[in-house]
DNA sequence: CTGAAAGCGCTAACAA
DNA sequence: TTGTTAGCGCTTTCAG
């Protein structure tokens, strides 16, 4: 049976289209009288009447639809797509996700298949694609926002620093006594300009110390839990691990208690990016925390005032990733900021714990 | 600037659209001479061309766009999202992410805005929303797949039975000792016809044990871990806790350990969903879980078959949900099964494990 | 080999 | 208060 359309409504209520979309669009809803708006409205609902967006799309330009681009959907890249679906959930607008890493060849995508359409895009730790995108003539009429520790500087952007993170990190290890600081990457870290390993080589020589490159495949938790097995096996075990991401130091921690080595007096560990999970270890994770409810928020509006305004000066903020201090870095005991994270410290001291959110993110 | 169109590259050209569309599609492709091909193709690229895909499924009535429907998009829903995106990654289809949460009104919703037009659904644990969607004309016409543990049976599904899970667990737990098995559940648990509860209690009778329920109010993280310090204070301790799912688990886990609490040795635990996270703690834990790839697969498999042939017989499958045993709900040891779990023997033995991922969840 | 014409379902001017 | 008309950008016959 084929779909109904607003010309069924019409003819089933001897009414023309337009006052059926009128109706039905509540654009000029007013104008129509009552008995009218009645009779179209309840026969919308016998016929189980939706309306085809993509033919209302092509006439009206918008689809209230937003795109989020993002390489994948796991971990932190999951929490942000949740996140900004939250960001999202109080206005009409729906969210498709772009698998970015799927078209490697962009102009010829973009020529034969572009996309689905969408009144604006979101693009996650993908610079390249926005650069890609904005060379042809539909990233000339969509706007995109890029967003995240990775972004194209040339368009509206929120960025995140995780560097200043990583110095924190770094010079909090050197303060707990750590002397062997090894930096745990994968082969994503090592591309030349890698916010993260560049801030650890610096704070290094800042601290005087000697910088050492662990270099894991992926950053998946299993190759960074080989990766770590194997330096136990050699006897060249750092006395502090700085990882990449959550993913390879929750893939560390295991691989060091696989092998009995203990966290964080042996080694002390630290991740980035802050995902739910390294709060609730044995030795909870201390963790470079990217504020990821502020980055969807902020895009969010970023991206609404730029549908406004088409041709409003280019907006652009920088928002921190702040270390949050736990239990896997602390050898020498910081009773401060220990106090700061309600699941350190109930398990310090035992005592209650404030009911709130195990990473509180933003104030 | 305006978007370039077709009728830009055919005055470009000094063609006409209907020319353009066929060297741009392919279709008609080779009735073009190799000239005219090779100057549309040119022109294209020159003017950032790329199609407005809202005027073409206007005209072929596909967008080649399906929609996941999900209530959330963290843990398990978002390990489903990837699995989903994995799974599309070398078809031409592009994924919507809806909210059906959003909506609770699903008549009003469907006859003003409809979600984004596309070609096919596939309704993650959202039975509700499949009924209220297939009583409209947009239902009868774009075909959906209801999957998950809950699922709308009067459409082409594909169920995921956690009963059996269940059962294994409970008699699991029995045979490692356990007499005061309680289940840890939340108030979407309590709701009547829940087949993890009912699978529970059914199991409880069988074992001559004495069943239990704790109820937490959310199944997320915090409120598990809160309730479960209760508990603890309480006195009551059971032996076993069987959880709603990995996330009341890996809440329990935390709470337990707040309060010194050893496990598996003073309480046993199960999760229920399989999520990765779960293999990563110092007591790796137990995990009902779901066959996520198959799931996606076969979902994938049956929409494709649904989309070739609209009016083929309702198609329906289950799959099994297995009990992957892991510490911490081995209190007696149990060699066998224990090997099979490379996270599990490395751990025990201090062998080499397999370098496999940590949750194979499907031959 | 190429183009003209029609129309997908809807909305937005403008007429009545 | 309602209807008529035109057209969004594209594909698809069918005619040349």
């Amino acid at each position: 049976m084929r779909r109904t359309t607003i010309r069924d409504i019409a003819a089933a209520v001897g009414a023309s289209p337009a006052t059926v979309s009128k109706v039905l669009t509540g654009r000029g809803d007013s104008l129509i009288s009552d008995t009218m708006r009645q009779r179209i409205r309840e026969s919308a609902r016998e016929l189980g009447y939706s309306p085809n967006l993509a033919a209302r799309a092509l006439v009206t330009g918008r689809t209230y639809c937003i795109a989020l681009w993002s390489e994948t959907l796991a971990d932190y890249h999951a929490a942000v797509a949740n996140a900004l679906l939250d960001v999202l959930r109080p206005s009409r607008y729906e969210m498709v996700i772009t698998d970015v890493v799927k078209h490697p060849d962009w102009y010829a995508y973009f020529q034969r298949n572009a996309p689905w359409p969408v009144d604006g895009i979101i693009a996650l730790d993908s610079p390249q694609s926005v650069e890609a995108y904005l060379a042809t003539s539909a990233g000339r009429n969509t706007p995109v926002v890029s967003i995240g520790a990775y972004y194209w500087e040339h368009t509206d952007h929120i960025g995140v620093d995780l560097g200043a993170g990583v110095r924190q990190a770094a010079h909090h290890l050197a303060e707990q006594g750590c002397r062997r600081i090894a930096h745990l990457t994968c082969d994503h870290g090592m591309r030349p300009g890698e916010p993260r390993r560049l801030a650890y080589e610096e704070a290094m020589v800042d601290l005087g110390l000697e910088p050492r490159l662990l270099v894991t495949g992926q950053s998946s938790r299993e190759d960074a839990r080989l990766t770590v097995r194997d330096l136990v096996g050699s006897g060249q075990l750092p006395d502090a691990l700085l990882c990449f991401n959550d993913e390879t130091a929750i893939g560390a921690y295991r691989g060091l208690r696989d092998l009995g080595v203990r966290i964080p007096d042996d080694v002390a560990l630290i991740g980035c990016d802050g995902i739910q999970d390294t709060a609730y270890f044995d030795q909870p994770i201390t963790t470079i925390v990217q504020p990821v409810n502020e980055l969807c928020r902020s895009a969010w509006q970023c991206l609404q005032t730029r549908l406004d305004e088409p041709d409003a000066p280019r907006q652009s903020r920088m928002l921190k990733a702040d270390l949050m201090i736990r239990e896997s870095s602390l050898r020498i005991g910081r009773p401060v900021e220990a106090a700061a994270n309600p699941i350190t410290k109930a398990a310090r001291t035992g005592e209650e714990p404030r009911p709130d959110h195990a990473l509180p993110q933003e104030a």
